[in-house]
DNA sequence: TGCTTGTTTAGATGAGCGTCGAAATACTTA
DNA sequence: TAAGTATTTCGACGCTCATCTAAACAAGCA
């Protein structure tokens, strides 16, 4: 796996530094597919505000979406985390290994 | 290792979630130990800023600091950072395991 | 064609944060 | 004690972002 850059790393590491969106992620990737409304029945924030988190990680890669019918399901990438966690941690150890 | 909070999780995510940050964070594990001013000379923001990105990542645990002299010396804390990674790598994953 | 439900977009607001210059503090040395 | 260097704190500014309400859009059903 190629080698993430820096800019994505600080953007990843952002988008879980905000407590709701890394439990919505997590509610995710605990679950094989879920839509908006599952989603929202477990969070206090409206609708707009969880479509929001939706989109910032989507653009970023971390989960995808599907639409079927009313709903649009999601799901995680776990490759794309495996990349940011392979590149923090390498930091501070001998490239070489 | 206790399994580290989701909140404390979150914050470590925004602190590695700065460019700036992340590269002070960077810079200082590939390091033994680092003073203020070796960083300043890498980066271009003021020593002020510099100060306050190092004060956070201290609160958070991810760096130690020591006094000498006129120098402050940094380190890294790898296991601080190890416990955000395992946090994040069982994410998803049947807590059996 | 309406009506209902699910989701997104638009616009606004308030809090948080990265940044700086300048002042303050801490330590060393003359 | 005075002067010089290293670092932190103070106070302020501008920008980003999480959040909301309300409106718009999409898709199924009567």
């Amino acid at each position: 796996m190629a080698k993430m850059k820096d800019d994505e790393v600080a953007q990843i590491g952002k988008a879980l530094g905000d407590p709701n969106r890394l439990a919505i992620y997590t509610q995710i990737a605990e679950h094989d597919e879920l839509f908006c409304g599952e989603m929202h029945a477990k969070h206090t924030i409206s609708g707009a505000t969880l479509s929001h988190h939706l989109k910032v990680l989507h653009e970023l890669g971390l989960i995808t979406s599907r639409k079927e019918g009313l709903n649009v399901y999601y799901r995680s990438v776990p490759e794309k985390l495996a990349g940011y966690l392979q590149y923090l941690n390498g930091i501070g150890k001998d490239p070489r290994l």
